[in-house]
DNA sequence: TTCATATGAATGTACGTTCATTTTTCAAAA
DNA sequence: TTTTGAAAAATGAACGTACATTCATATGAA
């Protein structure tokens, strides 16, 4: 069945799986993961049912190759948010901008249905947690320090600053995949928004 | 079948339902909705199977059920955080004290779940959205304001920050359930440290 | 003895997975 | 270039199981 030393034969076998997470994608997004049959996803890959499992060992298997794809794409874009940036204001904009804009818009209703899974599987959150969460606070951390020294306050705990950061815009998120219409309508201002609330706080400056 | 008129009989029914609704929570809280059978929430409440629905139309009322009796934990609490407090910095630690300790501390596996279907169906969702969500701002929105005019920077948005809080808050739970490890060490500091961040934010005061 | 309540075995179905069969590929022989 | 046949890939009908839901029957309160 394997053909390790083939280079072509494992392209085609990547197009396939591909072609296989594309249409799972489609209908996971559509209708979830519980309520989609494999039968569904066949059909949308328009393939037979069981050469799903020619590729994938199970069901699960699909999520777990299509939170990888996510995970991936963070790996590719998370340096984004580069130490050249001008101003402190500047690069916490585009920190906000990535997740909120690129990582979710394009893929709003997926991205629903993984974290539904990974609230609720071990194996997926353990995935998130590794590949996600953790490279994302990971690769912004040393932009985080560099700032700190020029723009932030002293006494900032850069850590708990982080996560209270990544909290914040997966809260956001959710908050408008249930359907918050304000975060909706305001979606395109929020990285400023936010920006502002973050850097300059509630509290009226004191005399 | 029903006895609208005998007030014995709709509180035992009420026992009931609650006593089945108890089971529920526990089964789903250990095992995940999806995972667990009408027949494991029947044994846990130890009555038959065929009982569970004569009081509930199928599994999903069960969950429906579970988040209404969050949302009336809600509407009992939330007032909690009362104009009355003495200043915004406690005034606003007690409203982030509330979800983070008492509504999800004492039940973290079953509100864990809960969201979890809350994300993905849409029955639930909106109900999470008009009676947790919704809720939650409304009845904070007026002290918001009333501290708005004594302590706040004039410029705040107080609709959108207080998305953003929930959201925060949202997001940190979440964050928790997913596994951070010092999100959890850190926990009980949290409204504290919370409460610091969102006050004074993170820039150094310009000189 | 009647009616509400409870029982739990039986029912039906939906669907993930398998596997015997068919189709395709491709290297080597003719 | 064509033929061949064996291995790989794909197929999809059939299988088996798990489980939500039902309902004929039992229980007990009044």
């Amino acid at each position: 069945m394997d053909r390790p030393h083939d280079p072509v034969h494992a392209q085609l076998n990547a197009l396939r799986r591909r072609q296989i997470l594309d249409a799972a994608a489609t209908v996971f997004a559509a209708k979830g993961f519980h309520v989609t049959t494999i039968a569904d996803i066949a059909r949308e890959a328009a393939i037979a049912n069981g050469t799903i499992y020619l590729y994938f060992k199970n069901k699960g298997e699909l999520l777990l190759g299509l939170l990888d794809q996510m995970a991936e794409h963070v790996r590719r874009d998370a340096h984004l948010p580069e130490l050249a940036e001008s101003d402190i204001r500047t690069f916490l904009k585009a920190y906000i901008s990535y997740p909120l804009l690129a990582l979710t818009s394009e893929n709003f209703e997926l991205f629903r249905v993984l974290i539904s899974e990974v609230l609720v599987n071990d194996e997926l959150r353990m995935l998130f947690a590794a590949r996600i969460s953790q490279p994302l606070v990971a690769t912004t951390e040393p932009a985080f320090r560099h700032w700190a020294q020029h723009a932030l306050r002293a006494d900032v705990d850069i850590p708990l600053v982080m996560r209270t950061i990544s909290s914040l815009l997966l809260g956001v998120i959710l908050q408008r995949i249930i359907g918050d219409p304000m975060l909706e309508a305001r979606w395109d201002d929020l990285p400023d928004q936010l920006t502002d609330i973050i850097l300059s706080g509630l509290q009226k400056e004191q005399p």
